[in-house]
DNA sequence: CATGAATGAGAATTCATTCAT
DNA sequence: TATGAATGAATTCTCATTCAT
């Protein structure tokens, strides 16, 4: 308190946190999380090991944060969209494509977080992570539902599925080519298609929730 | 220490590697990649660490052969299924419906293999086989589409889509409950509805593919 | 910058140099030494760790700090007990039985500073600390001997005995039970006995120096 | 079985645990538990850290094997005094005697195992390992009371006092100086004395139970 | 050729001490 | 001068791989 503590200081601080994790997503994004020891993190952080263990108490937990934190994010841009207009086919498919985009972008990190568990701790997170994803779309497809737009079919089941079925298609390619291209726009089509058969939505009468997809679409992480 | 390379020693090599995979597909499915220690593998077989060595070159080489192996297996029933009668939907549902139901029955085995942690080359492996998953898909896809039974789509992320859609399906709950139980029939129900609505296959008029899969169903793996 | 040292911030200087030994005192009667670490008694003593190393250049001074200071305080009351009225007999008893009960009162203190692994410097003042307890001893000793109470003995021997064997006796008990209780003045009173058979003082004819004990037993730390 | 293990081998084998044993066995006496890191004792040993894994599961088992060691065998030599032949003062004069001239060849190894803990597993062990001494003094204690030898006392607490007393005794001038020399008889002669009149022993009628002692005395430690 | 003991490079975590602000 | 964030060496333990026997 006799001190003041320079307003450069408390930026600082903050910032070391939010690189931690950066730095983490990072190693993840680029390696799995095979890349991402404890010291590799603080490397690329630019502190040391010990520094970590100020913000993180352990490697589980800033691991589990990383993943929150990208899944927090998602999860925020899906319910805006679900939660928006039009039918409920219309915003499943804005969903999906809106996610399917992201996800090309991030190869990685997608990857990671849907195939790479490590630990137990991590493991359990990630469990509640998809579980989150899964929630929106069982939102949508329950008011389909109920809209009599889809057939009866058990949620999470196709949740679920749907979950899957992106995540599958997305990180195939991914895992193998590195480049983003051309082919992403109709993989990305294709994808939402599917998942809009998948769950008797009806033929998409112009143009795959372009409406929807227009306003909401793949907005840049803040922080890179 | 001139040895004649008996026809019983030929057998007895072959013998060994295929004792060192079995017992690493069973400590797999026990208890995941993380109990498949090299000493607890060649423990488990019955042969010293050193021994192991003169079969597989390294772990992650054993791991992936292990993952082969199981794959094979898994292929070889598909291929029957999606060769054999009916409409391609009818195989299509039959082919979902046996592997996810032989998932279910090894659970530790099939997450170790979907999601669980391994080095860069067990995880490139991973990636091929589940290309071959999707090659089986996307045969009877295509036939399907040739025969105006599905709509135009594209083969391989259709394919993809649907590996990816029940493999989180069963993975899912999989790693949290551990008892198979009531609800494995509907689950098994669901995603191969999930599956067959995807591809724009007709309603099923009469029982999912029961005929096909009475013949095919869950065979066991020859060796435990 | 130039601040003038002003008798109130003399003060303040000698008065976090004392909090400082007391929070170690307070978290080590607590914990242990393990639970002292420099961070812990800083906070515990309102400082920051920086602050604390103006006054102490190391961990292990600090340390050799806060046993001289408990050591001179026990020391003080066992010279005043020693240096008192009665036969030395009488003294040696009301000495050792002092002692024991203070120790009893402060277990994880008492037992920090006789058994808790330390570095080398810690070590060598414990010793030394010892060997203070032990002077008080030889004093009583001597006039023992010389007065013909005691017979001949090697004093310095039979000083660290005494030392030694109500340390055994209290640190033994201390470290597997916490709770204080009924026996404690049983087992006072058998170690009084103990070390007055030692030194071969005559017995204790009516109460084991209650009357020395009750003006001087127990005076409870200054501080907390 | 099919490759003969060489008795040359079994030999390697067990002298490891045995190395790794007297390894940490004389850095502990050379420099105390803080010198005995596992790094320091396999590179003692003459082996890699990892293969002392192969022996102890963790370091805390080593250190309680090595303790229990230690003291097995001074059970056994005062065991052997305590049960034999003469007058329990005698015998206990004897047991006190042999212990004595024992520790002084091996100071800091008997320092860090009175005086010197580690983790609370070792802790336990080191508690468990003085009862034990303890109850050896007991054994003659409760004798000698039977026959009226020695005066009514606790048990527990004279023994308990007997081994604080030669320990403290013992210690100290060892922790400071190294080398022993003429002091040493005296010093145990003294420690017998005391302890001998702490339980109310008759004076000692020729020669602190010569007797005994010269067949009995400091045998070596099989091992350095 | 088989054996399995030994290797040794990491991995995560802790904490006394320092030093920019 | 006080602060407390940052340092980084040290610790215990793991395990894929090797190699003397």
């Amino acid at each position: 308190m006799a001190y003041k503590r320079s307003a450069l200081m408390q930026e600082r601080l903050a910032d070391n946190r939010e690189r931690i994790v950066r730095a983490a997503r990072k190693l993840i994004g680029a390696g799995g999380l095979r890349e991402a020891s404890i010291n590799a993190v603080a490397a690329q952080a630019g502190l040391s090991t010990g520094a970590l263990y100020r913000y993180f108490p352990s490697k589980a937990e800033l691991f589990v944060e990383v993943l929150n934190d990208a899944v927090r994010n998602e999860v925020a841009i899906l319910d805006a969209i679900v939660d928006g207009e039009g039918s409920a086919a219309q915003r499943l498919r804005a969903a999906v494509r809106s996610f399917a985009e992201r996800a090309l972008e991030g190869p990685h990190l997608a990857y990671a977080f849907i195939a790479e568990p490590a630990d137990a701790e991590v493991d359990a997170a990630r469990i509640l992570c998809r579980q989150q994803f899964g929630n929106v779309f069982k939102r949508v497809l329950r008011e389909g539902i109920a809209r009599g737009e889809f057939p009866a079919q058990a949620l999470d089941v196709s949740a679920a599925c749907i979950v899957g079925a992106y995540t599958e298609a997305l990180v195939r390619p991914t895992a193998t080519q590195t480049r983003r291209g051309a082919g992403d726009a109709r993989l990305v089509a294709e994808i939402v298609e599917f998942c809009a058969r998948a769950v008797g939505a009806p033929l998409d009468a112009g143009g795959s929730g372009k409406h929807h997809a227009k306003t909401q679409r793949t907005p840049k992480r803040k922080t890179a």
